[in-house]
DNA sequence: CAGTGGTCTAGACCACTGA
DNA sequence: CAGTGGTCTAGACCACTGC
């Protein structure tokens, strides 16, 4: 009854990537080809390519052209939400996430969240210099919500977070412990549809408030995740910006010449180093 | 003759960007239904399709089930070649790229680049302490060309670029001026197949060397991009370490819950903000 | 050369959307 | 309800791979 629910095509993939998982299909081997598979299964070409494309954007199997595909070691991509939410990725590694709310305030917005929220093209990228004069003479803008909470992993303080709501989804908020957990689910169980995200990763050094609640250096590196959040029909709902300890996270991004597999698996880790070493390669050897 | 080398699909998907950049499609619209592009262009469904799915995983058209989808603004992503070449990266954003070698060596890999390229469990995450005595002993592991290359925009030193190559293709860097231009294309242009990358992104502090070369105090935020370069077979045959001063570059990921794209765009710009502003959207009111 | 995946067609049924 | 995209089928031809 509740089982049809996932089309042929789903279903054939998840079989696939279950034998890949049980070692009847191992890394390194060739795929069955498309002809075997549509006798076995006994469904048509369509749908069993259908699978296969499937398991191609993962990253499960590549090649082909002329050649059954190549099962490849699969660096599963990380789902929405577990690469947009740090309680979902924390407990994805393993470890307990927590928070401790700096602040939770209604106003004006900033001059970065206004620009996002708003498309306020007050930035200094436009050229004006205003925007900064938050809390100013007047209120034109739609005020915003603001939360910084200190994000902790087993206890330990590693990331700061700032963010700002839209004044729909951010009274919410004030209905919601925010020290008890994730707002990203808690806004779902509102029914907010969070849909899409654009993160700006970069490095920045920690300004005296980073500094004072992550206990490091002022000037210190730290590794920045700024992020847009919008719904299904493109509103901006929440911008938040994310500045982590370094050695905490970091962003891994697989990159293939494939033209069908053009985009990138994107995935974020709590190991610093690809295999742990930090150290250079390449460094003066005298 | 040699304009059939671009299947239907793709010169449908090809025709459909076309409209929208010439607002024939404006952003924000519906795309015609498939059944009228099935007409309009005597094509079958599955083709229509096709074409239509290009779009979809990169960005350019939204939504359906049910409904038409509507056409958005592309965040075009960037190209394999693109994202891995600073060279490549700097003209597209209009800036001239440049380099000033520091070294150019051949000799045993240093633990990172073992681990990476030949696979040795020395780094500290498998828990021996061995692999960083360079240029000990003896030299049981292949060697690896060391190159260093301070990497200009305009002239001005923005990235410190520490690769490590197999030997195999290293040694054709001691016919090429590495002073000259890129190495990526170099290499490809001597046959190097380079298919896919790993990108690991944090933030790391600058250490002497990389403060000097830059410019830079000692312990200043760096935006560190490490990267494992495979053949299409998937031999490594690059290990490299940039480290890129802060407001340089920044990664941009996009990312969305649509399961028919799962994966994500990813992009490299050189400003440093969504829109410009580098300053806080929430911080202490007082 | 035989076998493989890449492309394309024509037609069918279903699930979802919105009036 | 009519119209849309999502799924699935059956069959065909071509381009590429490797023997």
């Amino acid at each position: 009854m509740s089982t049809r629910r996932i089309p042929l095509h789903g279903r054939l993939a998840e079989e696939f990537r279950q034998r890949i998982a049980d070692g009847a299909w191992p890394a390194g081997s060739a795929v069955p080809a498309e002809a075997e598979l549509c006798r076995e299964f006994d469904v048509s070409r369509g749908t069993v390519r259908q699978a296969l494309a499937t398991l191609r954007t993962e990253g499960v199997i590549v090649g082909g052209q002329g050649k059954s595909p190549v099962v490849r070691q699969a660096p599963t991509t990380q789902s929405f939400s577990t690469f947009h939410s740090f309680s979902e990725w924390a407990e994805l590694i393993g470890r307990t996430p927590g928070q401790r709310t700096v602040e939770l305030a209604r106003r004006a917005p900033g001059a970065a969240a206004a620009a996002e929220l708003f498309g306020v093209p007050a930035g200094p990228a436009a050229g004006a210099g205003t925007g900064a004069d938050r809390g100013g003479p007047l209120g034109a803008l739609p005020q915003v919500v603001d939360v910084v909470r200190v994000r902790l992993l087993d206890g330990e303080p590693v990331m700061l977070e700032r963010t700002s709501f839209a004044l729909e989804e951010g009274r919410l908020l004030f209905d919601f412990d925010t020290d008890a957990g994730s707002i990203f689910a808690y806004l779902q169980s509102r029914g907010v549809d969070l849909y899409s995200a654009r993160h700006y990763i970069d490095a920045v050094a920690a300004d005296a408030e980073a500094a004072e609640l992550l206990g490091v250096d002022a000037g210190s590196p730290l590794l920045r995740d700024r992020r847009i959040t919008s719904t299904r029909d493109g509103r901006p709902v929440e911008y938040s910006e994310d500045c982590y300890l370094p050695g905490v996270i970091n962003f891994s991004i697989d990159n293939t010449m494939d033209q069908r597999a053009p985009l990138s698996r994107v995935t974020t880790s709590s190991t610093t180093a690809p295999t742990g070493a930090s150290d250079h390669p390449a460094s003066r050897a005298g």
